[in-house]
RNA sequence: GCCCUGGUAGCAUAGCGGCAAUGCAGCAGACUUGUAAUCUGCAGAUCGUGGGUUCGAAUCCCACCCAGGGCUCCA
């Protein structure tokens, strides 16, 4: 299923896909008189509508509700849009709970209703023109969801649907949908072995060991680039004394995603977050001017309490390990810090063939603290680091945390899915509450400006997405096995194994088929596993002194050199080659 | 947390009141194989957990656990 951001609509479809879920409520109206409207509007892959029903929809539901529509679209009838006050809309809709709360939260201007056939809805358009003009939809899913998103109001009946103008975009579509399913990480995940979930530990997976070779080369990726830079890269405890989080607030305002733990008599958390770590190793020293910016790198595995409802494979998890890092600088150094972490995001995303993101800089929200004056200088060192790149950016006015403005990175995937990863936030917050300052050249306590940043955002999620991103079939230098080696019969075992620890000893990541299965058995598992290079020995090769190999696009080299296709394999993966 | 759907052998599924089934994987044997499935046989399951209904429950009911899809992209 084709992902439901908060993009923005196609506007060609808007009006299509909203004038369908008008159908669509129309159609239950008709077969279940009794069902309440919610609303119905146009999102980002189709539409819905929201029904309050006494039994919630079943798939055979499902497909009356789709014969009916293709009723009225038959009768291709007219969409008409009337306006009335808000007493008319009030007599309108006496029946109708949900509308009525909407109609008297709209204020007393005038109100706008659509027919068509006998199905009217409060609506301020615009619509299609009539029925007809939707000539292919399909219903897909039902789901639970909140009047108004809130807990705290009535669950109603969504349904979920997408229609076109041709049916052969339909096709396009739902074959889309398919091919998304099939690069499901957690599908793929355990074909190919990589991790596992297990009801002892909900929401905390178990990486295997194919998982953790992909984790180790983000790892050591991730190490070069911070070492490059001049970060350090330190470790902080996982369970802290409950007092640290009372001082750094998150015993004020993050306790509900919190683990506990009780030693000696004495409360401790498990760390959600790596920062107050790291401040106090960075209180550990009296710090010049000289120093600054101090740059503190951690891979730091952080447990938060999610509700058992949101967690999801690797995207959403209760334990995972932040790419961290903390700078501390003065307000002068904070542009070119910024700069500096920005081009670093922009290099490590490409080396995963990610090569376009969007950009969004958040400002100071309506509860913030510190000045006016101290947001101001550090919005703009922002801003002014984003426009001397020349990136392009969206500004979300009042959406910075509470500490502070942010950059928020998205990333677009192979399926042009948007992930959002990478932040950097400023924070005027820690400073203050654990008291930090450095020394400056006048010989003066100065408090440093603090920069949170995670660049992959957390190993786990970001793994998941690489996997659907890569549809399992990794680059060489991500592939747990790199190269299988098959033997055709028996009596080429030892040359198949002599290949096996040449490459391996070369630091190639390899697997030896020894069953006595056929040749095409074999290749189709090697294949299945996306492993990047199928190499096959048999009397023709042990012969020559050479190998065969098969790519994963079912290229044949036939009798190259062992050596030769080493050092093409060492090249590429040196090269982290996509 | 709430709503929906699901949980049957290592994996993928069928069965939906009356003997737990099929494919893959596993094991044993035969074949010694040349680029996406060689053949035969064997073994493998307290049907998520606990309770209830029934002569009889994988199947119906209740509770719980776990997973997946959703839970203001506002008339």
């Amino acid at each position: 299923m084709p992902e439901q951001g908060k993009n923005e609509i196609p506007s060609k479809l808007e009006k299509l896909w909203h004038s369908t879920s008008h159908v669509m409520a129309s159609a239950v109206k008709e077969l279940f008189p009794e069902a309440k409207l919610g609303i119905g509007p146009a999102i980002k892959n189709g539409f819905y509508y929201d029904f309050d029903v006494k039994q919630p929809f079943t798939p055979s539901d499902l497909e009356k509700i789709e014969k009916k529509m293709k009723e009225i679209i038959a009768r291709n009838e007219k969409f008409e849009r009337k306006e009335i006050s808000k007493k008319e809309a009030l007599e309108l809709f006496k029946n109708e709970p949900y509308k009525l709360e909407l109609i008297n939260d709209l204020g007393d201007e005038k109100l706008s209703i659509y027919t068509h056939g006998k199905f009217t809805d409060l609506c301020k358009g615009p619509h299609i023109e009539s029925t007809g003009e939707i000539k292919a939809f399909k219903l897909l899913k039902t789901a639970g969801a909140y009047w108004r998103g809130s807990e705290k109001r009535p669950m109603l009946q969504r349904i979920y649907g997408v229609s076109f103008r041709e049916p052969k975009k339909l096709d396009e579509f739902l074959k889309k949908a398919k091919e998304m399913e099939e690069r499901n990480h957690i599908k793929l995940g355990k074909e190919l072995d990589l991790f596992s979930v297990h009801p002892e530990a909900p929401g905390f997976p178990f990486i295997h060991g194919k998982g953790m070779v992909i984790w180790r080369e983000i790892e050591k990726l991730w190490e070069e680039e911070h070492r490059k830079l001049g970060y350090e890269i330190v470790q902080t405890p996982m369970i802290l004394k409950k007092e640290l989080w009372e001082k750094s607030g998150h015993w004020d305002h993050y306790r509900e995603h919190m683990y506990f733990v009780e030693i000696d008599g004495v409360d401790f958390a498990v760390k959600p977050m790596n920062c107050p770590g790291g401040i106090l190793i960075f209180k550990e020293k009296r710090h010049s001017y000289r120093d600054l910016p101090i740059k503190m790198a951690e891979l730091g595995t952080v447990h938060r309490h999610e509700k058992s409802g949101v967690l999801m494979g690797l995207f959403r998890v209760r334990k995972f390990t932040q790419d961290d890092a903390h700078i501390y600088c003065t307000e002068e150094q904070l542009k070119e810090q910024i700069i500096e972490v920005i081009e670093l995001t922009m290099r490590l995303y490409k080396k995963f063939g990610f090569n376009e993101f969007k950009i969004e800089l958040s400002t100071k929200p309506e509860k913030a603290m510190g000045s006016e004056e101290v947001w101001e200088h550090a919005t703009q060192a922002l801003r002014n680091a984003l426009e001397d790149l020349k990136l392009e950016y969206v500004v979300n006015e009042g959406e910075g945390a509470f500490y502070g403005p942010k950059i928020d990175f998205h990333i677009m995937d192979s399926l042009e899915r948007e992930w959002q990863c990478a932040t950097i936030q400023v924070d005027f917050s820690m400073p203050e509450k654990f008291d930090l300052y450095y020394i400056s050249k006048e010989d003066k306590k100065e408090r440093p400006v603090m920069v949170h940043r995670a660049i992959l955002g957390s190993f786990e999620r970001f793994i998941g997405i690489l996997i659907e991103h890569y549809g399992g079939a990794f680059p060489l230098w991500l592939s747990p096995v790199q190269v299988k080696i098959l033997n055709v019969a028996d009596r080429h075992l030892e040359y198949a194994k002599k290949i096996g620890k040449k490459m391996a000893k070369q630091g190639i990541r390899i697997e030896l088929d020894d069953r006595k299965e056929s040749v095409g058995k074999k290749v189709r598992e090697a294949a299945k596993q996306k492993i990047p290079f199928i190499v096959v020995v048999g009397d023709e090769e042990e012969k020559q002194n050479s190998i065969t190999v098969r790519d994963r696009f079912g290229k044949m080299e036939k009798n190259i050199q062992v050596s030769a296709f080493i050092e093409r394999l060492k090249n590429s993966i040196e090269k982290r080659e996509n």
